[in-house]
DNA sequence: TTGTAGGCGTTATCAC
DNA sequence: GTGATAACGCCTACAA
């Protein structure tokens, strides 16, 4: 079944190839008369214009690659909901992909943007040390992760966050707070961390950090989190660098006979919605989603128009106020 | 600045385009010598192949599209992962779509596939009467929603499922069952409302069902989560469509001081890995996803190489047992 | 108001 | 081993 084109509509309404891409585009003057003709043969071929050849000859997609350590992950999730839904009003699709930490992926849908598949990328992965970034002049931008100095980075008050979740935990009570974070020592996510480590010396406690990544398997992530209770029998506190991270270190408390927030206190970091509300027991700290993706979207514009943007922008966080940082009793 | 192409290659190595083509497809006979000419011109110039112009060749544009409801929710955010995990393993990047109910914007994707811009469709969206589809052999595959007699359709056993949560219900003494289910009639979701209803007059209770669809917002769902309780005082179990629903019902109970499963008996649907490590007490009805998407991405390549499928495929549910759907004094 | 011709960047075909 | 040429399906000057 060869393809309808162009030209077979024309035939069959007896007009030529520009005719019919005129009234295809609403563009130039036309007959009532020569419309109706082409739209009925049009109807009657059934013809769809060819989106690939139309993006050849103006060199655009209207594709935007959106790259994510996972999408499984309620925090991915909800970003690239957003992402979606917020590209889409401005007339685009999006190519979604999982990286899950392999860098050759990510070097593939990277290779997407340089070979004109998709006009921008948007990326959130941990991934480093990939040498095509360093090309100039690329539409992208990044949330959540470091690229390089040319490329404008969103994020929220990571190092503020830290401190935060940290006093708090500390102001209840608690002494031996454990922290878990992810292993690239280039993400932004290290900020919770030295901001974490800060209040620590601050109040001369010892801080210790469990490397947890996003894409390792759910029975995985149960046995560090084990093992953070095994080797520290003391432990009366937990700043999980996330929330997945912080619902699990509950499950796995619990299942050990340590009830939160009586013996052991939790703060997680995210806040998504899906969290607050089947979780609302678990004090979070909330990045301003809906703010970052939005911003995320008109950077990602004015990079692809060629307009020049800040290279960072952070958003104050939050906190959510549950039940798992105070000792209730 | 305008893009390097094949020709400023060949150019540059004092060859023809065809030979440039050649190097990068490893095609035909070559001289070690030219390719390496080949080669340095490549680098010297960073050269990348323009993929939209492979695609209208080729009338293959290795993308498929997924329309799905809603990627924040984790149902659709696993099943989304997976796909994209699977389809690219194959060889495909996935053009994802959250459709939120809108019609159009179902349409619009739909057209993306009629328009050559991907090679398929896995849609899981749950509009209906959109003409398009009327269209024969598309390769289209529908996850847990009917589209046409044409469209090979995957779905768990909702009718198995929606029974064996119902017994279950009652065989632990409840009597007074709400279900939650989506609006649209055509869904297969239905099928877990009507194995519902079959059980509940087996057992002379009376059934009731309350719409909560999927894309609408949270606070939305926690109203009509809260009007059930209202106008059902006398309720004592819910059976939920969806683990979300299943969480926010815990929820908006827990804070009109009913307790779960002392006063309420509760299980939901889906059973994602998320729901079962962060909400492990919720008893729920399992969805086997990892067989679901791998089985779509095959019929979907089935359909894309013009063979004949199945129209339905039905995969037998397990179930996750949790504590809230047994009164445990 | 409508038509002709050329080109977007690549690959396949057929020569040499 | 390598090169010229046509073709994929569309749009846009430029003509008429």
């Amino acid at each position: 079944m060869p393809t309808i084109k162009l030209e077979d509509v024309a035939k069959l309404a007896g007009v030529s190839k520009t005719t019919v891409s005129r009234v295809l585009n609403h563009r130039g003057y036309l007959s009532q008369a020569t419309i109706d003709k082409v739209n009925s043969a049009i109807n009657e071929l059934g013809y769809h214009p060819n989106i690939v050849a139309r993006q050849l000859l103006k060199t655009k997609t209207n594709l935007i690659g959106i790259l994510l350590p996972t999408i499984s992950d309620p925090f991915f999730g909800e970003l690239a909901s957003l992402l979606e839904k917020k590209l889409y009003k401005k007339g685009y699709k999006v190519i979604i992909g999982n990286s899950t930490n392999d860098p050759d992926k990510e070097i593939d849908y990277l290779n997407q943007l340089l070979s004109k598949q998709v006009d921008g990328l948007i990326v959130g992965t941990h991934n480093q040390n990939i040498p095509e970034y360093k090309q100039k002049n690329l539409p992208i931008v990044a949330i959540d992760r470091i690229v390089n100095e040319d490329i404008p980075i969103i994020e929220s008050d990571n190092y503020d966050g830290g401190k935060l979740a940290t006093e708090r935990l500390i102001e209840n009570g608690a002494k031996r707070i454990i922290h878990t974070n992810v292993s690239q020592r280039e993400s932004p996510m290290q900020k919770r961390r030295l901001g974490y480590e800060a209040v620590m010396e601050l109040n001369d406690l010892e801080s210790k950090t469990y490397i947890i990544d996003f894409d390792i398997p759910t029975t995985k992530k149960l046995n560090l989190l084990n093992q953070i209770f095994v080797e520290n029998p003391n432990i009366d506190a937990i700043f999980a660098g996330n929330d997945t991270d912080a619902a699990y270190a509950m499950q796995v408390a619990q299942k050990r006979g340590i009830s939160i927030p009586k013996d052991l206190l939790i703060i997680g970091y995210d806040g998504t919605e899906l969290m607050r509300n089947v979780l609302p027991q678990l004090t979070t700290i909330v990045q301003p989603l809906d703010e970052m993706t939005e911003l995320a979207v008109d950077l990602l514009e004015s990079r692809m128009n060629g307009r020049d943007t800040r290279h960072e922008y952070i958003y104050p966080i939050t906190i959510w106020e549950g039940s798992t940082d105070k000792r209730t009793n």
